[in-house]
DNA sequence: ATATGGTACTTGGCCATACATAGTACTTTT
DNA sequence: AAAAGTACTATGTATGGCCAAGTACCATAT
């Protein structure tokens, strides 16, 4: 029990939420969304990222192409499905249902 | 992948986050808790609370005393400990940055 | 042409947490 | 004594983040 992993802990389905929020304006690829994510201070590594896609994808909320690149080899460049643009606008609801319900409680000082 | 599972996944960490908060505002038990958070639309069922509450205190962030009840058997009675103190001071900066990394990338429109 | 380093993606296994479910123990009510 | 209610315990399942190792392709240096 130490706080590094608590803060894994915290990071799951948020990480879902900003991912499709990410590929909802636009074409990305994996590393564009990394490059976010990290400047944004989310922590979020290769391991995470590409497993998440793929699971998103065969969910059907995601789709992809390839993409040539000139610098290596092809990218894979993910949009959203229909079925992923519904998904995202319940998963907004649920976060910010759930930022709510937390500041209730820890600004509640009773 | 359904809503309903992101949303428990979602709640992962933060629940932990929003008990040692309810503690650290004075003696409880876990019904105590639970009406907190179930009124703050956190939800929560028995059986992950005392789980999470056993967890808590081994690790040494809670102890704990029996009293005696009017109405039914004796209760355990939470406080934190320094270390629970500590950790949810560590805990309350882990959220916030979430908070904001999360608002950083969904207020992002490009 | 071959070797080296970088980029993009894949896969298998591990761990922690939320939850469902069933069960124990004690108290009060009938 | 039986039934109902309260407080807590124990076991097993599912999911997601992460580590680590690996594959494949490209560009550049030797």
């Amino acid at each position: 029990m130490n706080l590094e992993n608590t803060q894994v802990q915290m990071r799951k389905g948020i990480l879902e939420y900003c991912i499709l929020h990410i590929i909802s304006r636009g074409e990305v690829y994996a590393s564009d969304m990394l490059e976010e994510l990290t400047s944004a201070k989310m922590i979020v590594v290769e391991g995470t990222l590409y497993p998440l896609l793929t699971r998103l994808k065969n969910a059907g909320l995601l789709e992809y192409k390839w993409v040539e690149s000139k610098s290596g080899p092809p990218r894979k460049y993910y949009t959203l499905t229909n079925m992923g643009k519904n998904f995202l606008d319940g998963l907004s609801d649920t976060w910010k249902d759930l930022v709510l319900s937390t500041q209730k409680i820890t600004n509640n000082s009773k």
